[in-house]
DNA sequence: CCGGAGAGGCGTCAGTCCGT
DNA sequence: ACGGACTGACGCCTCTCCGG
């Protein structure tokens, strides 16, 4: 791909290059769909404004046309144009005294949320994911209120590839891709009965270790958290897997949270009377809202890696279809010039 | 080997958006 | 109006790469 034809896709499209910063981002990391120059993206066939390309990876993505007058491109939505333009303003302005750095938190708080723009793209690209259908997924396998151990079976795909299954009777069962997906079966079990302590969890792991069937003990007070010892668990899982597959020893790490161990988030309001419970419910919400937001921004980021992978995806797909209109243009532009000879 | 640069991730804060 | 969700910005940390 010359740069030429970039440039010349860029004006004719007025397609917005990924930003150089957040592409270089997604540079050397496996498992990630970076679309690279040579990259060979085929597009067949081509109707109604809509074509079907065929990414290296192997993944088809529908693309509507490009020339097409009612398309309002995501990559240059007009909201983006309002930060350009609010951005130009910002230098006209300077001089009215209030400062860059509110001007622009200002002007990029009315951006809209990656989930709407993802969500745009994918009613343009059916090969995307829409957001909200994976998190309706994802939301089942986390069910508020007071962890019971009837859950349904929910799939989660790790960042490290593998596979997360939860079972209704709340076995967890990890498996790793395709290439290795039977060595790589391991179930976590998880009972109350019969617990050492009362209210404790004993989770069992079978995974492939010659020693076979393993376990290890989480403390009730650590279990017991509303809908979100799911979450908690599966991060532990994927702490505790991630590193090896032999599982040498259990480093039992819990990343989502710095709260103190022991402290209970389903603590029943209504029952606070001395300043010292006021400062402890101030303290135990405070912790609470940083968890969730903690887990938020995870997920945003997640979305917003997302969200760019699919722009770099929509970027090789128009320059395809760019390549092949200079190429018909040029095809038309002989077959006129051989008619007039 | 060591230190600096850059990339990337994470936690937190602050502000906005949006559904109820 | 309110509360939860979302996201940009910031600071910090870790890891990798590269030059000295």
């Amino acid at each position: 791909m010359t740069m030429e034809m970039v440039e010349s896709q860029q004006d004719d499209n007025a397609v917005d290059t990924v930003p150089e910063q957040d592409a270089g981002h997604l540079k050397n990391q496996p498992g990630q769909s970076h679309i690279s120059p040579g990259s060979e993206v085929s597009v067949a066939a081509s109707s109604a404004g809509r074509s079907l390309a065929q990414l290296p990876s192997g993944q088809t993505v529908h693309a509507q046309g490009v020339i097409q007058a009612t398309q309002h491109s995501v990559i240059q939505s007009p909201h983006m144009q309002a930060v350009q333009a609010a951005s130009a303003a910002d230098e006209s302005t300077e001089s009215e005294g209030v400062t860059d750095s509110q001007k622009r938190r200002e002007i990029l708080s009315r951006r809209p949320s990656y989930r709407k723009i993802l969500n745009e793209l994918s009613s343009d690209a059916p090969a995307v994911p829409r957001i909200e259908e994976e998190e309706k997924s994802e939301d089942e396998g986390a069910p508020s209120g007071i962890s019971a151990m009837t859950v349904p079976t929910s799939l989660y795909h790790s960042s490290t590839g593998q596979y997360i299954t939860i079972t209704q009777g709340g076995t967890i069962q990890i498996s790793n891709p395709p290439p290795d997906a039977v060595h790589g079966l391991q179930t976590l079990a998880m009972t109350n009965s019969g617990a050492p302590q009362p209210g404790a969890t004993i989770v069992q792991y079978a995974g492939q270790s010659p020693d076979g069937t393993q376990q290890f003990f989480l403390p009730g007070s650590q279990v017991v958290v509303q809908g979100i010892f799911y979450c908690l668990l599966f991060f532990l899982v994927l702490f505790c897997f991630a590193a090896t597959g032999d599982m040498p020893g259990y480093q039992i790490r819990n990343p989502t949270t710095n709260l103190p161990q022991g402290v209970v988030m389903a603590a029943s309001p209504g029952t606070i009377c001395s300043p010292q419970q006021v400062a402890e419910e101030a303290t135990r919400k405070r912790e609470l809202r940083l968890m969730k937001n903690r887990e938020a921004a995870k997920e945003c980021r997640r979305r917003k890696k997302e969200y760019i992978r699919c722009l770099e995806s929509r970027v090789a797909v128009l320059e395809i279809q760019n390549k092949k209109l200079i190429e018909e243009l040029e095809t038309l532009k002989d077959i006129c010039s051989s008619k007039t000879d």
